[in-house]
DNA sequence: CTACGACCTGT
DNA sequence: CAGGTCGTA
């Protein structure tokens, strides 16, 4: 039975190309809540699925390693004594090899020079700074369109664990099985008109998927009828708001999973998705006051936010966010623990500023007194009514 | 535009 | 209530 495949059995199964970890951090990237489909499955070792072939990712210090399962059980050919014949498998085998690394380059889109990045953001934002010494190479994904939005309409009012099984069982029950590796099998992301099935809703609610269920189904067949195969793909070429604007037309898709779709698969760096999570780090690290004192995150607010922190980051504010978004989550704190104790000054300042912080927020509702950066310049900046 | 309840399921 | 969206006031 094939295995999945680890570096320290010998690099010969593995292609490699030049990444430092400063570019990117396979273990915060890949389970940030981007993509749902990758799981470690050995210390350090990424397997996930990505454009229909299953691949196993892991990484060395200025090194990311990659192998690709083939899928057509060619690991147990025979050679055939033709060396003709063999030459030209190798021939195609190189090409492969030359298209799996651009694959791979697109995926973490490694033309984007990340620390560039972080450094014009810690130049304008003493917040960031703190965070980015430790939250190192969390960069966006470029995501199939499809996989990205039907992987979101699962996230409404649900949370990550919930959405990982959820999406694990969507691709077990709809999609197409690619290889078995140690016992696991895995499925490439379902097709649209695999979604767009009328069965699709109830064996979905069966799967524990509740009222999204319908969302999905509704979703890939209302593309498939109006607006054809290719559209999902053409929003990449097409501007932020526009591309916004037209997916949620779907039914599923609110503000915030739009902007989760433009961000993380169609090109739009610019989109902040904004939910309570990140509503939160702009009220306690950013003092982001909104106008009304909303009880919940209304279009408004989304657009108010999203205006803030492109105006504080700019045109990449979306990949911004997915840092310190990343860096609050819950299973990433022991980050921050590990490397305060190193750095024990840092650590006072930071503990006593976020006790301050959520101190003066719980008092906030009733007196929202605090000078901010942001109602100023949203304000100026806002000067149309629709983003 | 804002407010509010309903909607599936799990902790 | 949770990493929302929809329908209705």
């Amino acid at each position: 039975m094939a295995k999945h495949a680890v570096l320290s059995s010998g690099t010969h199964l593995w292609r490699s190309l030049a990444c430092a970890k400063s570019e990117l951090r396979l273990d915060l990237t890949l389970a940030c809540g981007q993509s749902f489909r990758w799981r470690e499955t050995a210390e350090g070792h990424w397997t996930g699925v990505m454009r229909g072939r299953v691949w196993t990712l892991t990484q060395t210090d200025d090194t990311l390693w990659y192998h690709v399962y083939d899928e057509r059980k060619c690991g147990t050919r025979k050679r055939t004594g033709d060396s003709s014949e063999q030459k030209l498998k190798e021939f195609v085998k190189e090409e492969e090899d030359g298209e799996e690394e651009e694959q791979l380059r697109d995926y973490f889109q490694l033309n984007v020079k990340l620390e560039t990045l972080y450094t014009e953001w810690g130049a304008a934002d003493p917040h960031f700074k703190k965070i980015a010494n430790i939250f190192t190479g969390v960069r966006l994904l470029r995501q199939e369109p499809t996989e990205c939005l039907f992987s979101f309409i699962c996230t409404s009012n649900n949370h990550i664990s919930r959405i990982t099984g959820m999406v694990e069982r969507l691709c077990q029950a709809l999609g197409a099985p690619l290889d078995q590796l140690d016992r696991t099998t895995y499925y490439d992301f379902p097709s649209l008109s695999a979604l767009a099935d009328g069965s699709v809703e109830t064996r979905l609610r069966d799967l524990g998927f509740g009222y999204r269920a319908q969302f999905l189904q509704q979703s890939a067949k209302k593309i498939l009828d109006s607006y054809g195969t290719q559209w999902l793909e053409g929003l990449r070429n097409v501007p932020y708001l526009e591309a916004h604007d037209a997916l949620r037309t779907l039914p599923g898709v609110g503000t915030k999973v739009a902007d989760c779709v433009c961000l993380m698969s169609l090109d739009k760096a610019e989109a902040v998705p904004v939910d309570t999570h990140v509503w939160q780090i702009a009220k306690r690290d950013y003092q982001f006051a909104s106008s009304g004192r909303q009880k919940s995150i209304t279009d408004k607010l989304h657009r108010d936010i999203g205006h803030f922190f492109r105006n504080l980051w700019g045109p990449y504010a979306g990949w911004t966010q997915s840092v310190l978004f990343c860096a609050d989550l819950k299973k990433f704190q022991q980050l921050k623990e590990t490397q305060s104790v190193e750095q024990p000054r840092n650590q006072e300042e930071r503990v006593e500023e976020e006790s301050d912080a959520a101190k003066s927020e719980s008092k906030e509702r009733s007196k929202p007194k605090k000078s901010n950066l942001c109602s100023e310049k949203t304000t100026t900046y806002v000067k149309k009514r629709r983003m």
